[in-house]
DNA sequence: AGCACGCCGACT
DNA sequence: GTCGGCGTGCTC
């Protein structure tokens, strides 16, 4: 009997084994099958064929799959219920990709293949509970939970049991009791695969409809004797006024026309439905795509114009193309200043790769940040590109992986699940703003965009391309090892100068005007300026809310998070204090709630306070603030960005965000407020973090033609972070921070791998922590292991946290010996999270 | 006893 | 992630 690997949607599970039955043929690798799970149906991807492995799987596929023939040789082997493609699903290319994955983060493959899936792929069991008349019967004498449940089923009709489940707890338990009395009984019917396409109506016009057309009305309608209409009747009739305009513009669209689209020009459904009656149109339905692009909130700004290229430009992309060329895997940093003209390269060189017949993957960090790389090459390959990422509706991105599925785009930009994309025969890989942390998931599985780019150009023989201002410390490691090359931009174009960097010394503020100033003289007469010449400026302070915490004077306690270690945020406009990690809230305290004292005072500031503190600066002065408070709505960006760019806005106060890609070519002045909230955190890539925004920030102001200035506050003046930021001296900064690195042992001089244990107290997530650390601890291992020790934020969504570091040269052991301890520990596995190559490690 | 509820382990 | 089994502790 044949028999399949099968990856199943749940977490830190390994491939299972099911067999083909005899009737039904072997599904290929990729394809979706229906597999039975506990008492679930669920859908399942095939990654393993037969006996022997796939080769595509891999090799540590291979390992997994002779042991877990082994393991399961007692357990019983299942039969699939169905096979659901005749022809892979995903593509052989990308269950590989998910196999590596699996294996490299340390997470069950189920999770690596969920990640590669297009919404609406999972067909899966539902559990629905129904009232039997036994239940009916007894309703009335049942104990009160049972009757809760059975009242919500009294319609008779069947309920899904999650939909229950959310009247109240414990439902699920009360459900099982209800079924075994005979009192409901659960069904589990199968469900999904809606509608793959959205249908519109359209209509078109007949032949009659046609001669009819232009025909001028008359006074007597002529049906003829048998109630059809003929031509010549069909001259005579007397059409009204709606009618004749729907004729009218039917004739000019032999395509048809969207009823919708009728209905926009006051054609009503009623009407076309008359028209169809005398038989002068007809009402087809017709599939189409969802268009991502047509809801833009501003329109694409037409960029298909071709830019000079500069001869350093030129140069780089002779190098990129020859790289491309050779069709063999290569890796290379772009290392272009901000406003060096990357996007230009980038657009050249995918078109050279799309005119050699192969496609193009372009990853970008956050899309409604930085719509603007998108929306260039939507307009340059119009037509031929797909979007993938989070803001598209599922229909949206169900339709745009199909048709990239279908090999019908050369083209694919999205954020870091793009990389995903069954784009076949890839020839490149663009990897712009590579060392922003958008790339990492913060969620299993923990993979990093940008790095599993480069695993699949290698595998698809393909060049991979990581373009940054700053690039991140590993890339530039990896391109001064020789192992990617790299490419510098070193001028901006037209020679357009970097801005000016002032740095403003706060200690020395507080002490001139106080220990309450926010906005330094220097940065606040920059301000001034701006406003009097009629230039914009830009203000970054990477902290939300109004006030970071709320003190008590009598008693000295400190406004904290009920479920994580943290002070509230005082949020003025929403009159809240909130928790940024778990979203807890509460009204802003009038008194303490600790001593019941009205001596409340509310210390730090975040952009909320910094928006008022520079309204208050010219009267007049039109202010606006982008961060995750005042851009909940989808699409509340754009507006804000483009009246900024309109000039409706003369300041833009902001959180990171504003930092990202913007050009706004009236922007002369960039300042930034406590440039060192970041140093302070316990993490190794703080400083990292600090240089690349302080210089993306600046990278800002001077995009026109009038040169751009920045005005940086610290308490830190001389940190090298903000010193080389200052000096936008990236190579300085590298050597600085590499020294950093390697005296302390941090990537990229090592390998990192994060384990957190979390637990009810910190005393049991600490002594988990140092039973997994102590057998990880055997005398011999090729790693180090430190800790384990209270995470930085000890206490998160209510649950206390432990962890530890495993650092060392090779990956694999370390990743190998973790999961082996967490294995034989399943009861401390399930509260782990393994981190390999974390970006954070907060 | 009957019931509600929460925790834990299995899932091929 | 979902489900079922089981132990605990509460109520009638």
């Amino acid at each position: 009997v044949p028999h399949v690997r099968v990856a199943v949607p749940v977490p830190a599970l390994e491939a299972l084994t099911y067999a083909v039955p005899a009737e039904s043929a072997p599904p290929a690798l990729g394809a979706r099958v229906l597999v039975p799970l506990g008492t679930r149906v669920v859908t399942g991807i095939v990654v393993g064929t037969d006996g022997r492995d796939d080769e595509a799987a891999g090799p540590t596929a291979a390992r997994s799959f002779s042991s877990a023939i082994d393991d399961t040789s007692a357990a019983q082997v299942k039969d699939l219920l169905d096979v659901v493609d005749d022809e892979p699903f995903l593509p052989g290319e990308i269950v590989t990709l998910a196999s590596w994955i699996a294996d490299y983060y340390a997470c069950g493959i189920g999770e690596a293949v969920a990640a590669a899936m297009p919404p609406r792929a999972w067909i899966e069991s539902e559990r629905y509970a129904r009232i039997t008349p036994a239940g009916r019967a007894g309703l009335a004498t049942l104990p009160q939970a049972r009757r809760r449940v059975l009242e919500l089923l009294a319609s008779g009709k069947p309920i899904r049991a999650n939909v229950l489940a959310r009247q109240g707890r414990g439902v699920h338990a009360t459900l099982q009791a209800l079924a075994a009395g005979g009192l409901v009984t659960i069904t589990r019917p199968l469900v999904g695969q809606p509608a793959a396409f959205r249908t519109v109506r359209v209509a078109h016009l007949t032949a009659q409809g046609h001669g009819v057309q232009g025909a001028a009305p008359r006074p007597h309608a002529a049906v003829a004797p048998d109630g059809g209409v003929d031509a010549a009747a069909v001259d005579a009739l007397a059409l009204g006024a709606r009618q004749r305009l729907a004729l009218e513009l039917l004739s000019g669209a032999p395509d048809g026309l969207h009823t919708g689209a009728l209905a926009q020009k006051g054609v009503s459904a009623a009407t076309l439905k008359r028209l169809a009656a005398l038989g002068l149109l007809t009402i087809t339905t017709r599939r189409v795509e969802r268009d991502p692009f047509g809801h833009a909130a501003s329109p694409i700004p037409d960029m298909t114009a071709r830019l000079e290229l500069t001869g350093e430009q030129t140069h780089a992309l002779e190098r990129l193309g020859a790289l491309a060329g050779t069709g063999r895997f290569a890796a290379a940093v772009l290392h272009g200043v901000t406003g060096s003209g990357k996007t230009e390269v980038y657009l050249r060189l995918a078109d050279e790769v799309v005119r050699a017949g192969r496609g193009v993957l372009v990853l970008v960090p956050e899309i409604a940040l930085t719509p603007a790389v998108a929306g260039t090459f939507g307009a340059r390959f119009s037509g031929r590109v797909a979007i993938q990422h989070s803001g598209l509706s599922d229909g949206e991105r169900y339709d745009q992986w199909h048709r990239v599925r279908r090999g019908e785009v050369d083209v694919v930009i999205g954020t870091r699940s793009a990389v995903f994309a069954p784009l076949p025969r890839l020839g490149l890989v663009i990897v712009d703003e590579e060392h922003d942390s958008a790339y990492k998931q913060e969620e299993s599985p923990r993979y990093h965009g940008r790095d599993v780019a480069v695993v699949r150009a290698r595998a698809a023989e393909a060049l991979v391309v990581l373009g940054s201002a700053t690039p991140s410390m590993e890339s530039y490691h990896n391109a001064q090892n020789g192992r990617y090359a790299l490419i510098p931009l070193e001028r901006r174009v037209l020679d357009r100068p970097l801005a000016t960097v002032r740095l403003v010394d706060m200690r020395e503020e507080y002490a001139a005007a106080g220990p309450d100033v926010i906005i330094s003289e220097a940065l606040a007469e920059a301000i001034r300026t701006r406003h009097e010449r009629g230039e914009q400026s830009v203000v970054l302070l990477n902290r939300r809310g109004f006030a970071t915490s709320v003190f008590c004077r009598q008693c000295g306690a400190v406004l904290e998070c009920p479920n994580c270690s943290v002070t509230l945020t005082v949020h003025r406009a929403a009159r809240r204090a909130r928790c940024h990690y778990c979203n807890y809230s509460i009204g802003v305290p009038k008194a303490c709630t600790a001593c019941t004292g009205t001596y409340l005072e509310q210390t730090g500031f975040g952009t909320e306070r910094v928006e008022a503190e520079v309204a208050a600066l010219v009267p007049g002065l039109r202010v606006a603030r982008v961060d995750r408070d005042t851009i909940r709505r989808r699409g509340a960006i754009m507006t804000l960005l483009e009246r900024f760019r309109a000039g409706q806005l003369d300041v833009l106060v902001g959180t990171q965000m504003i930092a990202k890609g913007h050009d706004f070519p009236r922007v002369t002045l960039v300042g930034v407020i406590s440039a060192d909230v970041g140093l302070g955190l316990a993490d190794f890539r703080a400083a990292e973090r600090t240089f690349h925004l302080l210089t993306q920030v600046a990278g800002r102001a001077g995009r026109g033609a009038v040169a751009g200035e920045a005005v940086v506050q610290t308490i830190h003046p001389q940190h090298y972070s903000i010193r080389h930021a200052c000096r936008q001296d990236y190579a300085g900064f590298y050597q600085d921070e590499l020294m950093f690195r390697r005296s302390m042992q941090y990537p990229p001089a090592v390998a990192l791998i994060n384990a957190v244990v979390a637990a009810g107290t910190l005393d049991a997530a600490l002594a988990d922590a140092r039973e997994l650390v102590s057998a990880l601890r055997w005398g011999g291992e090729p790693y180090r292991v430190l800790g384990p020790a209270p995470a930085p934020l000890s206490r998160l969504k209510g649950e206390h946290r432990a962890q530890f570091f495993v650092k060392g040269t090779h990956r694999a052991a370390m990743r190998k010996a973790l999961l082996a301890v967490l294995q034989a520990r399943p009861e401390i596995r399930r509260r782990t999270t393994v981190d390999v190559d974390p970006a954070s490690v907060l």
